[in-house]
RNA sequence: GAUUUAGUAGCUCAGCUGGUAGAGCACAUCCCUUUUAAGGAUGGGGUCCUGGGUUCGAAUCCCAGCUAGAUCACCA
């Protein structure tokens, strides 16, 4: 473990962080506890006092809820605030004499009015009015500090549904989640859309009987896909592992074992560029199940997705940005072939390497030596046909070259059971007819093998071990993966991966270790102890730096200049004493 | 990785044809007993991202770096 030394200069906080501090010594000072251990027994939600108090039924009179204050409206002896707890917020009314029926006011005038601030967790009891413009409010009768915040919030303002100076800064959103989780609701909203998703496909699986499973993160080979791994060492074992790129071979390693269908919600690492659909770390939903083929899957994918829509939203149409997408099945699906010979008016079918470079040539294709059949077609597919592809589509019968771990195609030659969902362009899900013959299997590896041998640093790493699992024998089988912040993105409307992961991956910043002189150090050279601060702010923070000062006048100068500008009150320093500092 | 835009008060931003740092909200003090992005008065608050350069003088112009966004490349 590394230990900081983290030097917290009083002075260093801004004033409003010294204003919040010395509310929390004064709290102290009166007896009030701002950290209490003490459970805090609520029996109402904010949402729940909005949609459900009504003043015929006089209800919600007496309630206990507890939140962080985000506005408060102080007026004389009565104030108005707003609290947000995990379900909304809602108005809450003090009055002086409520708060303090007897002669002591100071709960009322010192604690609310002066010692909390925005962004404070407080408790309240009281009772549920509307007031006079309407506003269903909690009148309080207590209230109790749960806990003192120390650092200001930033202020976010709503007016019929507009904001003002919300924070939009993606490095603070990011970088600081907790705050916009705070001052923004509608992220908090999509974080919990994301876990509805996943829930809502939980439901239908274990409702057919599908196992959920966990398989290692941690692989001596990262398999089931082609991109470049994490790697990381064992001590004990001595040995590489690789975070997991795909989770796949182990699934189906579950099916040879004897389950009929199996699915993990699977955190994946790739070790490639980063964009708005793109995190090093990233979720995939990957189920197999025995005795299907693709067809049958894209049927069921289909009702996956019907599923998590109505789940979300209770209809499947949706927009995203300016796009109206109906997500209500069937799809369309439409071959590889079809789809480009739709959208260039080729017919690729058949053709060899050189045809395809054609081809690529002829509509300013980008493509290389190292690119095989399989790639070529893929080129032209992605530059041709994927921004098409808006409602859902599935895009069947890929090339075997691009296609390894799927069952070669049961009537077209050189193509494989294997489709692709794209919606709003975007691929969603992936899915094959598995290849289960362990023959085929093996010299597919060693396909890839060549490529790899021929320069495409992408081809897969060839696992024996899953091979020999085909040996003993799989079902035929089907298997998909749906990529799951994708889908929460197109279902809740967000443009960036970042949006619907909680903490995306940043680059971290690195703070300098800065090197500081002892005070005695610096008092060695006859320096007087209050000039040591104004030194070391700027930049003076230890004495070698000082010996390598030239010009004595410009550091007194420098020195006058900060003791001016801060108001320090020193008595002004002459070019020849400092000079006697450097000597 | 390439191109490009941005980084100024706690937050949102203005200032950028170089000449002592501004606004709104927030904060502090005061007035106001049901207010609504409350109002009024006064006040405090800044390493203008960092480091160089040009200049008598740089938030502003030039170069480099850091961080972030966008586009592209990479990533089936």
């Amino acid at each position: 473990m590394h230990k900081f030394l983290i030097c917290m200069n009083i002075q260093e906080l801004s004033e409003q962080e010294q204003i919040r501090r010395k509310s929390l010594e004064d709290l102290r000072n009166l007896g009030i506890n701002p950290y209490p251990a003490a459970e805090y027994k609520t029996n109402v939600f904010a949402q729940d006092i909005l949609d459900n108090f009504s003043q015929e039924k006089n209800n919600f009179q007496d309630v206990c809820l507890a939140g962080r204050i985000m506005s408060r409206r102080i007026m004389g002896n009565a104030s108005f605030a707003e609290l947000m707890d995990s379900s909304g917020r809602v108005q809450i009314y003090l009055r002086r004499d409520d708060i303090c029926p007897g002669e002591d006011k100071t709960m009322y005038n010192t604690v609310f009015k002066h010692l909390l601030d925005i962004g404070d967790i407080i408790g309240v009891k009281g009772h549920v009015f509307k007031t006079q413009m309407g506003e269903t409010t909690v009148h309080v009768r207590e209230f109790t500090i749960l806990c003192k915040s120390i650092h200001p919030l930033p202020i976010v303002k709503e007016k019929d549904g507009k904001m003002y100076d919300a924070v939009t800064d993606h490095e603070m959103r990011y970088r600081q989640r907790y705050i916009d989780l705070i001052v923004n609701p509608r992220v908090r909203d999509v974080f919990r859309k994301r876990t509805q998703i996943v829930q809502s496909m939980r439901e239908l699986f274990n409702s057919r009987g599908y196992l959920e499973v966990e398989t290692p993160i941690l692989q001596p080979i990262p398999g089931g896909a082609t991109a470049r791994p994490f790697i990381t060492h064992h001590n004990t074992l001595d040995i590489p592992l690789y975070l997991r790129i795909a989770n796949e071979l182990y699934l189906k390693r579950l099916i040879v074992g004897g389950y009929e269908g199996v699915y993990e919600f699977s955190k994946d690492f790739r070790n490639e560029g980063m964009d708005r659909t793109h995190n090093p770390e990233f979720t995939v939903m990957e189920i197999y199940i025995a005795y299907k083929d693709y067809n049958w899957m894209m049927t069921f994918t289909e009702e996956i997705i019907k599923k998590a829509v109505l789940d979300l939203h209770g209809k499947t149409e949706i927009t995203y940005g300016e796009k109206v997408i109906n997500l209500n099945p069937p799809y369309k699906r439409i071959s590889m072939l079809d789809s480009i010979r739709e959208n260039t008016g080729v017919d690729i079918m058949g053709m060899d390497e050189a045809g395809l470079r054609k081809v690529c040539e002829r509509f300013e294709i980008e493509h290389d030596p190292t690119m095989g059949k399989g790639k070529l077609i893929d080129s032209i597919f992605k530059e041709k046909c994927e921004f098409t592809l808006v409602q859902p589509t599935f895009i069947i019968d890929y090339p075997a070259e691009t296609s390894p771990l799927t069952k070669m195609h049961r009537t077209k030659p050189g193509l494989t059971e294997r489709f692709e969902l794209f919606i709003n362009c975007k691929e969603i899900a992936n899915a094959y007819s598995e290849l289960n013959d362990p023959i085929d299997q093996m010299e597919r590896f060693q396909d890839q093998l060549r490529l790899s041998e021929k320069g495409d640093d992408e081809a897969m790493f060839i696992d024996l071990d899953f091979v020999k699992a085909l040996e003993v024998g799989m079902p035929p089988t089907s298997g998909m993966g749906m990529g799951i912040d994708r889908l929460t993105m197109l279902l809740t409307d967000q443009p960036s991966i970042q949006d619907v992961l909680l903490f995306p991956q940043m680059k971290s910043i690195i703070q300098k270790a800065v090197l500081e002189s002892q005070k005695e150090e610096y008092l060695g050279l006859g320096i007087p102890e209050e000039w040591i601060d104004p030194l070391k702010k700027l930049g003076y923070t230890t004495v070698s730096k000082l010996k390598e000062v030239e010009k004595a006048g410009k550091l007194a100068n420098d020195l006058n200049g900060y003791n001016k500008k801060n108001k320090l009150g020193l008595t002004g320093l002459s070019p020849e004493a400092v000079g006697k500092w450097l000597k």
